[in-house]
DNA sequence: GAGAACTACCCACCTAGGGGTGTAGTCGTC
DNA sequence: GACGACTACACCCCTAGGTGGGTAGTTCTC
């Protein structure tokens, strides 16, 4: 596990500057939604420019890195985010405490990993942990929720958080046990939530939900990690 | 049938201006494919405006209608075409001579029906004679094939226009049974050429092959339509 | 003229996907 | 506390989709 290696001068909390938080995923309105809870403790935590267009320039004290609809491929984006000199400290923030993705997580270098969970006072506590040098895991939530403020594609449009991860996945062109195992979900599971996501949206196949999804906010944005992975 | 209710001024071909022709299709390469094989006979056939933000300000002397990659809506289009005083006679352009696609058209008031597989030289005459005052149908083609010089989504990455036909039709959602309707094909032979689709794109899924599309020149961009039926 | 690619289609077989119905625990709202 | 919605999952059944292998005629290229 990567030692944080430079940990903060000591001050009193009206002395210090907030710490600077740039926000990672594939999706607008899940950023939005997270800088959006954050904002009233702007005194404690500042979010960095979350424009897509833009890469963060600067130097930031911790990257928060949203893992909502990311396939397989975000242990790579969390390596991405650790060896990026311009994040001080990686945080993944998910519904997803199985073992074996903390652990990948932790060895990978992420200092904390954080559950949707946490009311935004607890997620603001557990980033200040973590900027005071600390490796913070929250306890696992029974079940797959989020904070009240939290937002996700389709919320307006009735889908539940995860409902919405599972669209999010099938709209990347993944299969139902595809989606399973990234999600670690049951197959079965999986089913009933495409079944429960088509009523909602109202279509009858897979390919009438995807066309669906890209055009209500499910088209996955890698501008923002692509930034990261030192991209244009 | 709409008779045609003002002819030409007869003139010889040095003092005519060029007939005015817009294209009409949701393809953007499908329609420069077009204008790029009618080019050398401007001095004949003129295209209208293809821009797909601008719609088509004047009186058109013939409105090509493309029938490449619609479903159904297709009756719906050629009505609103010829509902349209800007479009004084309306051509229908196609691979699909379906006896009763044929008759259909001339009910709704087409002026021409004519094949894709018609060389320039040919379909210049036939616009000509439409533009005369014919009701003009050309003979339909022992099998879909497209003139030398046409183009089409998916063109330059190996798939015929039958395939890319089919291609466009999954991609806008329908099922196998609907694009054997939609095309006039055998359910057997959709599931012929979808097989050859995903060998030649490399994908595995119906949904990665909706997802390669959509990256590939496969969204229908609806707006020229639009512009005729008389929205923004 | 041979060969390749295309259009068009068939048949058999298997699996992924979808629909119906159900259980059970948790949580928020009224 | 009742109720509804959510998370999570099971089981059965059916069909659409996908794969493999094949035929046949046409057309274009070399």
């Amino acid at each position: 596990m990567a030692a944080d290696d430079s940990s903060p001068d000591e001050c009193s909390p009206d002395e210090c500057s907030p710490i600077l938080v740039a926000l990672v995923d594939d999706y607008d309105v899940v950023l939005a939604g997270v800088a959006r809870m954050l904002d009233p403790f702007r005194d404690r935590i500042l979010i960095a420019e979350i424009d897509a267009n833009e890469p963060v320039k600067d130097e930031v004290d911790i990257v928060l890195y949203d893992s909502f609809g990311q396939p397989e491929s975000d242990h790579d984006e969390i390596a991405v985010l650790v060896r990026n000199p311009r994040a001080r400290r990686v945080v993944v923030y998910t519904w997803n405490f199985h073992r074996e993705l903390v652990e990948n997580a932790r060895e990978l270098g992420a200092c904390g990993y954080l559950s949707k969970a946490l009311p935004a006072e607890d997620l603001v506590a557990a980033l200040e942990a973590v900027h005071a040098g600390e490796i913070v895991v929250s306890d696992p939530p029974p079940r797959a929720v989020s904070a009240p403020g939290l937002d996700w594609p389709g919320r307006t449009e009735g889908l539940s958080d995860r409902e919405a991860e599972v669209l999010a996945l099938i709209t990347q062109g993944f299969s139902n046990a595809d989606v399973a195992r990234l999600a670690f979900l049951s197959p079965n599971t999986v089913k009933s939530y495409v079944r429960t996501v088509y009523r909602k949206i109202g279509v009858e196949s897979r390919t009438k939900a995807v066309l669906w999804g890209l055009d209500h906010g499910f088209r996955p944005d890698h501008r923002r990690i692509e930034h990261w992975r030192g991209g244009p």
